[in-house]
DNA sequence: AAATAAATTTAAACTAATCTAAATTTTTTG
DNA sequence: CAAAAAATTTAGATTAGTTTAAATTTATTT
């Protein structure tokens, strides 16, 4: 059995060999986990000792098969709750994200399959994050960031790739959320920012930055 | 901001205070605990530090105000996260304290607040214990020991007053829950057992031992 | 390829929570 | 009320997780 912080370690191994496609480096997972690079090697360690990660001194970690069962396991359980709080409870998505932090520690299949039943068997969290199932498999779907449409054409949001909570307060000020239909009806060339149309109803003009963070399908 | 254990330890002096109605000792806490007298004498000094308890050396201890609105609070929590185990997620009675017990100490207003809502503010939990208001006030009702009816009178169950594992599947097995319709058919002299009749339909005896941490009102 | 910078690890120390064993205080009992 | 028993506290050690500061290794630059 691990403790709530060797989980939240394998997690962030996760999440940073996800995001940079390599092995996660010490001051990588101590930025992420807000810690000093000290503690970092010295759970490094430990974990190794648990068979959790592949670790070699200055060369970075990346997790075992049980290691990685454990923290996908732990992403499912994030992400269910989020669900939950938001389909359930009515929390805006924005508040979600620390709660679930704390409650996805709390190891029980049995819980976790019959929240996962509560729910309907959701595939993608508010955020439009997939939420692997029972057996570790994540769905994927098509999906392209806004910012790459042609002018003129509609969209569907999926999801989110920036999960700050000033981002999702903006989107939420736009009316902009997962299900929003957008289209985009003018690219501004000097900077790139986009007129566009939210569900056939409000205009408003977003940088491209926000763009490149919008998760969409073409419709 | 109090950690995980030091709310155990506010929880089990509420607790053992209510039920022995006086100060609670230190054996009775690690009993309690599962821990030793030394453990906790540790515990109970930081708790007075932290004001939490009034403590004097060899002599037990109470909660403060501040200890007992948050011992009221964790309870509060504890029945709420019970009632969602049960009633929404479908799980058995006797399954549900341990992830309670965990759940419990998940600290925002808001969560419980929805929580609450979600649930339709109940007033009691599956066991038939009183659910205490935001403000801490529990819902107090009549009720008694099964063991105080007369022969030929009828009764609905409210709650239990033992929430040992064995005692809750026991009343599965007899079809016993709060809700459940009993009336008594028959008191043996010899060992106070007692003929009942179940909802109106099934037969069954029960002991006096049962009939005692059974707690009822009279129809 | 040496010098410098950046990343990482080691060492030593700290805190919260726990334990065992010994010492002390309170309670019970003959 | 003194002796014995029970309850409680103290002392000293242990473990998980953390920190800062110093030392080491790797990467980058001239």
């Amino acid at each position: 059995m691990l403790s709530f912080t060797e989980e939240n370690y394998l997690k962030a191994i996760f999440k940073i060999s996800e995001k940079e496609k390599k092995s996660a480096s010490t001051n990588s997972l101590a930025r992420h986990l807000d810690t000093t690079p000290a503690s970092v090697t010295d759970m490094l360690k430990r974990l190794a000792e648990k068979e959790m990660i592949h670790y070699e001194r200055y060369k970075g970690v990346t997790l075992t098969a049980e290691g990685n069962r454990i923290a996908t396991s732990l992403i499912r359980r994030h992400r269910l709750w989020e669900v939950f709080l938001v389909e359930k409870l009515r929390f805006d998505w924005e508040h979600v994200h620390d709660l679930a932090e704390e409650l996805e520690h709390i190891y029980s299949e049995e819980l976790i399959s019959r929240l996962d039943a509560f729910l309907n068997y959701p595939k993608f969290d508010p955020h439009g994050d997939s939420i692997p199932n029972a057996e570790g498999k994540f769905t994927i779907r098509n999906q392209m960031p806004l910012s790459d449409l042609m002018t003129g054409q509609s969209c569907q949001v999926l999801g989110v790739k920036e999960h700050s909570n000033a981002f999702l307060r903006y989107l939420n000020q736009i009316k902009v959320k997962p299900g929003t239909q957008i289209k985009i009806e003018e690219r501004i060339e000097f900077d790139a920012s986009l007129r566009v149309l939210i569900d056939q109803k409000e205009r408003s003009t977003i940088s491209d930055s926000v763009a490149q963070s919008l998760l969409v399908k073409r419709i």
